[in-house]
DNA sequence: GCCAGCCGAAGAATCCTTTCTGCATCGCTG
DNA sequence: CAGCGATGCAGAAAGGATTCTTCGGCTGGC
């Protein structure tokens, strides 16, 4: 019978002390130091009424039978996992893209320690892949990164009612609970000021054919700055995606016949394919053009010249991106008002926090010294704490 | 009663057709479909014997509720969470390597592709860290990334019987599952002999201060190499997790009384700290110094000049450091002859794979021509495919 | 001396899915 | 027509930890 062969296997198992499978269960602690399961539980995960004499002793059996608590039973019963997804924009197959390397990687790196340092681990997932590996992992919440319009993954989160955080202000109207964002148009107008004052009467810009948020607001940025001071635009678009199209695109500018005499590149490899360029065209840097670009990479600060970098510290941004998420997960108090204050200094949106960047000024946006000097950290007067 | 309110509990969730929680369960399901919790198993899963107008009719019900299985108990009913732990080591608190950005980056990016095709995801998870992050995951495996001599980690991973695979040869006798990693040797073998054939009389070598195996074994190669053709070795080691240590380390090699004609940098940011140094003491590369350094990043592509680099080929790595783990964690038979005539083809060592480098050859080490050209893969005598 | 009340700990339900086992029913063959 | 194999599906037992509820025993107050 059915009955007699469980009773038989349960009882072999009580008898081994060990689990058939070899691990060691809460049963098998609970058997060796003579407590109920209860108690057990209790005992390591500092709860329920117990003096600490049953504590410590329930403890050292734990360690002595090397118990490790299934992770897989937890998150069954207590419905949180630990797990927090981020999600990665791709382009074709792979994921991650080839422009955004160091400032996904460094995001990353802090998002990762963040998340760490609140008892939560982080799992990759491009964003663009099949239904059921998403709903193979337990996520208490997920990173999305530069959202796409209508992305169907963060819809879908949502109505499972999983918090999801963006790095970067979500497109249209998705759903997110929340997101952190650098005040692009500040630090374009800022660098642009920069510019000028180093001496620049024609400014140009190299920005990309993308219609995602940094893109279109860094260029906006640029357009109302040049109708500010009365300058006609000079600009080329490329697809930002293409790792050789910067380089065809920075010759282009520069091949114009109304060549600027100071450029900035939205994205990261701009530095090192305008400065190709330059010496293509025999344009010495900075004394006959002005060079600057978004990148976090420190490769700019040893190139011939080094090269001024607008950096929007993306650790920061992970990190803060990390603590919105873990607070909305656990429903903290504290987040709910941080978001609303956040909300009513920065800009109407909900739960958006704006971030300061950071102008590395060196060589090649200066024309007078050579001499590399580091700004402080610029603050938008929007930007809270 | 306490029976009492359960069974109220339980009568008005059967009423309603949806759990309190707010989303669909598999009992919800079957309800609403008419059939058997087994029945709506086995007709998502694929699995029993079941008319393909049953299966039908309960896929368009749980389409129709939206029904998610829940990761939580499926894996803790089957075992298997799909989940891969990608660990990295750290220095200080910060997980990842300053000076392995590029290479980590392509590698995990690599990885993670490969992972997702085989329907497993990855959990970044920094070596150093408590235990009770790494119990708080349910892991089918883990990737290592070189990991240290006596690395506790692993050796309580393998003790859990959870399969690990190596990307680097492990240090000391760690006892993990599998491992890969390049043929340093034989690259650096063919590095310095491309020097040589270029007119280099003496070769100097930048290297770390590190235990780790690529650092020995690179280094270890250059001095049978020296040995071999009877040059007196010359070469600087510095931390390498220093980021500002390198161009430290550049600059005192080229100071020195017996100063190298050509110069191989172990480390990524090596190629930029020789060519700062050299502009500082006047050489010219390549004509009074020829330069090499190991390197993932397309920076040196577009130098002044541009920088011969090795490339370890990451994203080979990653793969099949994936694929032998998900082999290796499915038990395919597969794996065990496949790892078992690699093992015969290439070292004495269990379970490793040994994986083609290569060196893209640009202006830095050529002494004629300025031509960039690129070298086809070299493929190391021992390699297996 | 008795009872209220608290302390320490055990029992059992619950999370949700997979899967083993087994019961009907139907058609077919001998 | 009886018996047998195949088919379609249901019941219920895991799987391992958390936690609500309960219960016995001991202490202190009156």
């Amino acid at each position: 019978m059915t009955a007699a062969k469980h009773q038989v296997r349960r009882a072999a198992r009580e008898q081994s002390g060990r689990r058939p499978g070899g691990r060691a269960g809460i049963r098998d602690v609970a058997a060796a130091a003579g407590v109920s399961i209860t108690t057990v539980s209790d005992a390591l995960n500092g709860k329920g009424r117990l003096p600490d004499t049953t504590r410590r002793h329930v403890r050292s059996v734990a360690d002595r039978l090397g118990y490790r608590p299934s992770a897989a039973a937890r998150a069954l019963r207590t419905g949180k996992s630990g797990l927090i997804g981020l999600t990665v924009t791709t382009y074709g197959e792979e994921p991650f893209t080839f422009t955004e390397f160091a400032y996904f990687a460094e995001m990353a790196r802090a998002a990762t320690s963040a998340a760490l340092a609140r008892g939560y681990a982080l799992v990759i997932l491009p964003a663009t892949s099949q239904h059921d590996v998403w709903s193979n992992v337990a996520l208490d919440g997920t990173v999305v990164v530069d959202p796409s319009d209508q992305d169907p993954v963060v819809s879908e989160l949502v109505r499972q009612g999983i918090p999801v955080v963006s790095d970067g202000r979500p497109a249209g109207n998705l759903p997110v609970t929340a997101w952190v964002d650098n005040d692009h148009e500040a630090a374009v107008t800022h660098l642009l000021d920069h510019f000028a004052a180093s001496g620049a009467r024609r400014i140009g810009l190299l920005t990309g054919t993308g219609t995602d948020t940094y893109t279109r607001l860094s260029t906006a940025a640029y357009l109302a700055w040049c109708a500010r001071v009365g300058q006609d635009p000079v600009y080329e678009a490329y697809p930002a995606h293409d790792p050789c199209a910067g380089a065809v695109a920075a010759d282009r500018l520069l091949a114009r016949p109304d060549r600027p005499d100071a450029v900035y590149g939205l994205y990261d490899p701009n530095g090192t394919d305008l400065l190709a360029a330059a010496r293509r065209y025999g344009l010495r840097v900075p004394d006959d053009l002005l060079v600057i670009c978004c990148s976090e990479s420190t490769v700019y600060a040893t190139t011939e010249p080094p090269v001024t970098t607008l950096s929007l510290k993306p650790g920061r941004i992970g990190t803060t991106v990390i603590q919105l998420l873990i607070d909305a997960i656990e429903g903290s108090p504290e987040s709910r008002s941080a978001l609303l204050s956040a909300t009513a200094a920065t800009t109407a949106a909900e739960g958006g926090r704006v971030m300061p960047t950071e102008l590395i000024v060196r060589a090649s946006s200066q024309r007078r010294s050579r001499s590399v000097t580091v700004n402080p950290p610029r603050r938008p007067q929007a930007a809270d704490q």
